[in-house]
DNA sequence: GCGGGGTAGGAAACCGGTGTCAATCCGCTT
DNA sequence: AAGCGGATTGACACCGGTTTCCTACCCCGC
């Protein structure tokens, strides 16, 4: 062995210098391959990837980042409540990074909080990212984008709504999932269908309300506004309004709950009030979570794929390392679909 | 406005220049303030603070750690299956970082990969991170431990045992919440518990699977090896345990399940068979996840303070850089919890 | 009044890369 | 064979801090 074995193994680790002196060119040159310039001749280029793999060379992204005015690192902004989503969604986010050089680094934030623009902002700031992905209801908030827009730090919004260029957004069709869900209600022959929304603060609850209207109408079923009731996406909530959707005096025989949490939640209601499941009640959720497939009944719910979702917005982001315009970016819509399980029924005649 | 209003607004932001012109020191006794050198005088120190804040001025992070040979970056390597713990860990560990200027980085592995140990490595000395917080099963592998120790790299194990010194350890007795679990099992008049155990990978498997036993064996109740049997930590896999045990000639009245994953597969598996919960069977879990509070009947778990687990482990990976000598630290045991709700009762007489 | 241990503050090198811009190389035109 | 223009390459400053090494200075005691 005539290599220097400190390259590969021991002690320090080889530098953009030792590679240079081993390929016999400048250090300049050495960073011109490891960013794929394309004016490096073909010769040069091989004997400088000869010299980084005998020497085992990594550029150190820290030295890169600074010199470029910019980390290697992605930051994912979250406020979601669910720990599933936000799981899944880094999942699908850490399949695009792979291999990109970037790395994920994750920040839940408070959207009620004073200080969420100061928070983000130092964040962001301070870590001079790369980029940021955020779900909702983080996405959805126009001082955050307004801000990282002052600090140019390129972002991708996931939502339900298209709020921004397509290059920035990876938009999910909710209106189509929640109507595919409602119809199926109604197909079922459900007429008294109860709505548990979620809070206002979250787009996608509008948009999957209005799916679910829009069904209804579309199947000339009647829509009793006192059969709707405005849940927090969260469990505690769904038993709540579980409750009081119950308690009416012609109670619905079926409720569609716009998300998984507060559809198990209506479960857990009227499990509570003595109601056998889905004997006496039709349960649907929204999101289809791992949980919706392990409660009994199974929910029957509309699946969102979250972990692609992640890995859509992470390769927009990747987009212009790639030689990608983002502007060139078209805007496939996520089409959510419904999962049949055994929550829901046909409504037994009145 | 005497102020250079690019300090604290538009365009750059400060460097530790501005702040050593405007404090009139130079870049040295700024970066001594920075960290909190003691060799600074009073009214220097205040000048250089006033500077700081007047040009709203925060040290880089890159560079700051290209000089330190060292990021300010903390990783989370995980192979846990469980989101809600990953991301309920995640979230203690952010807890504990907060204002700690350490940023958290997700790495998710698989154990069972034949590059676990050369991704781990790059991903280490890549990044040159800071330290490295793992919970199980990876954070049981020595291999892992091994290359940790070789790239020089901090880190702080979470499991069910004490494989390291107490600096790098947050130990949870699962043993005691297991006796705890089967105990009242035992007390409640079962006779017949059957147990599923987790993959032999997990230590906690094995202790908690030893808690089981020991409590039993304390209370005069026969142990049956027909009775036991492993899992995967997982849904499906609790199901077909489930199967398995419900199908004997004395099926049991008890199933404890090592985690609430399988515990809940357990429940699916008795349904399916048209079993009523919990008159026909008795179920109790291990980790208490919110899912536990969320099936039906409401399921007894043992509960893991696993977000405090991880804030436990970042704050003694942060002891050195708080002037706290590791190997003083102490090692309190982290006791998990019996929490009774709903899916276990008497057994009845045979 | 002067030497000395110990400390505040500064100059310059360095961490490991990238940007700028000029110099060199090359093949092809005239 | 000289002239040209784009393709390659390298020298050098620089990113924003830290560290090393060195002065200048502080307060004391003899």
């Amino acid at each position: 062995m005539t290599d220097d074995p400190r390259g590969t193994k021991a002690g320090k680790r080889a530098t953009i210098n030792d590679v240079a002196r081993v390929a016999r060119v400048s250090k300049k040159t050495v960073s011109r391959v490891i960013n794929q310039s394309p004016f490096v001749k073909g010769d040069t280029r091989e004997r400088v990837d000869a010299a980084i793999k005998a020497l085992g060379f990594t550029p150190d992204p820290q030295a890169r980042g600074l010199a470029f005015g910019r980390s290697f690192l992605v930051g994912l902004i979250y406020d979601n409540p669910s720990p599933t989503y936000v799981v899944n969604m880094q999942q699908g986010v850490l399949d695009a990074l792979k291999d990109s050089g970037l790395e994920l680094v994750v920040h839940p934030c408070n959207r009620n909080s004073e200080s969420l623009l100061e928070d983000i902002r130092g964040f962001v700031e301070r870590q001079r990212l790369f980029g940021v992905i955020m779900p909702p209801s983080v996405s959805e908030d126009e001082r955050v984008i307004a801000l990282l827009r002052e600090l140019d730090c390129p972002y991708v919004r996931i939502a339900s709504i298209a709020l921004d260029e397509p290059g920035s957004m990876v938009v999910t069709n909710d209106h189509l999932g929640a109507a595919e869900a409602a119809g199926r209600l109604a197909d079922l022959g459900h007429t008294r269908i109860g709505l548990v929304r979620g809070p206002a603060l979250f787009r996608s609850s509008t948009v999957r309300g209005q799916g679910f209207r829009d069904a209804l109408a579309a199947r000339g079923v009647p829509l009793d506004p006192a059969y709707e009731i405005e849940g927090a996406y969260t469990f505690e909530s769904g038993v709540e309004a579980g409750h009081a959707l119950l308690s009416l005096p012609r109670p619905p025989t079926a409720i569609f709950s716009l998300n998984d949490d507060m559809a198990i939640g209506v479960m857990q209601a009227a499990r509570e009030r003595g109601l056998e499941l889905p004997r006496d009640l039709s349960v649907v959720g929204f999101d289809d979570l791992p949980m919706a497939s392990r409660v009994w009944p199974n929910l029957t719910s509309v699946r969102l794929p979250i972990r692609d979702m992640g890995r859509m917005a992470a390769e927009k982001l990747l987009a212009p390392m790639r030689g990608v315009d983002p502007a060139s970016l078209d805007q496939p819509e996520v089409r959510p679909s419904l999962v049949v399980r055994k929550s829901d029924i046909e409504a037994v005649a009145d």
